[in-house]
DNA sequence: GTCAATCATCGTGTATACAAGAGTAACATT
DNA sequence: AATGTTACTCTTGTATACACGATGATTGAC
């Protein structure tokens, strides 16, 4: 817990949102949460504040908070979003690589290998997370980083629901190959361009998304 | 005044750290903020977390408030990002254009070239805004053109004195006319390489930020 | 004279109290 | 029976009170 209840709020009704326990649409009593978490209404308060602040939740005025949905067309333009930036973050780490960052991609892209070859859709679901922020790490630029790891976050349940489609895994795997050679070979523009293919959810891959969002 | 006390304070403040009144390190002291709009500290805090949460500010735990410097290093690679949005824009903008977008990419051009023959910088400044927020909504992408609106009006200090560059106002424009034919032309991997190019700060230009900075 | 330790003071963190608007239900009127 | 109005309740918005930690000053010792 952190040293200040309102920050540690922050985090934990973040992650309830993010892991789907507060559902899309829900309505955030300031009383309720108040009590779950045995302190007053003001940390929870600025707690929801700040989720306000960053896009997760809307607080309407004298009328309480609610989950924001963002639904299926957000939820792609935060994917293209996203790519866009993976692909910069690709890009520069292929031009700034050094030994450190080298050594942490390839650690990481070893990490998905196993998980891939092994068939472990959740072992895989967290290496490829490290994956993916090794490059954010080796882009140097510490604003791209911070931006790239809070959308990640933010779509972290999505890209979840992804890696459940069919031979997904297998072909995401496939696509880090490509991606870490072309870091490693120093072509920044092949680079971002992959990324931007393994991130974004163009054609078949949105409509997988809605579909698996539609069967929860 | 908007609806609610803390909402408002929030903008307030947020104006008053974008346009430089409350200086990168200075200390906001709740009292002092609450006392200056006649509020109590309450909704001073509620705003302060929004700034916190939005990057603004740091709140450090039982140390208060500082408004953060990002430094020379840090707006470069936030001018790095938004060329790379900005393209992004562009670039959708170029494939989904509309009437609607059309006309409104096309007046806000023509009021950047008045001001710009006129050599009115501050007018030309307003201009381009209304300019880039244009080429944003064309995108058609609500994320993306909210993801642009924060990131410029956070860079817009900055971006005020890259204009006053000797000769960039006329540069700017003319860059402008090749990027409006771009998008006109659907042509939208050449949009997104000009916006990368205009919005971003290579070589001299980033020098010449740093120089107007230490200026003031 | 300088450094360290302790105490005082100031400001933040949290709780509680109070005010006011929005939602809801019941009653009356058509 | 349906609709409109009114009153009540519940929740949010703001203020204030209190507690605790941090910073700084003062005093003492070396």
């Amino acid at each position: 817990m952190s040293e200040n209840v309102g920050r540690w709020l922050r985090d934990e009704i973040e992650n309830a949102i993010l892991s789907n326990e507060f559902s899309p649409g829900e309505r955030l009593d300031e009383m309720v949460l108040a009590t779950r978490f045995g302190v007053s209404r003001t940390p929870v308060r600025e707690a929801l504040m700040q989720l306000d602040a960053i896009g997760l939740i809307e607080i309407r005025p004298r009328r309480g908070a609610v989950v924001i949905d963002p639904g299926p067309h957000r939820i792609y333009q935060m994917f293209e979003v996203m790519a866009e930036l993976e692909g910069l973050a690709g890009s520069l780490a292929a031009r700034r690589l050094d030994e450190e960052s080298r050594e942490a991609i390839a650690a990481t892209h070893s990490r998905c290998e196993q998980s891939a070859s092994a068939g472990d859709s959740d072992a895989y679901y967290y290496a490829n997370e490290e994956f993916h922020k090794a490059i954010y790490a080796a882009s140097r630029s510490d604003f791209l980083e911070e931006q790239c790891v809070q959308l990640h976050r933010r779509l972290r349940p999505y890209r979840r629901l992804q890696l459940r489609v069919r031979n997904r895994l297998s072909t995401s795997f496939s696509e880090h190959c490509a991606i870490v050679d072309a870091i490693f070979a120093g072509d920044g523009d092949e680079a971002r361009r992959l990324l931007r293919g393994h991130v974004g959810i163009q054609g078949e891959r949105f409509s997988d998304l809605v579909a698996s969002m539609a069967a929860r």
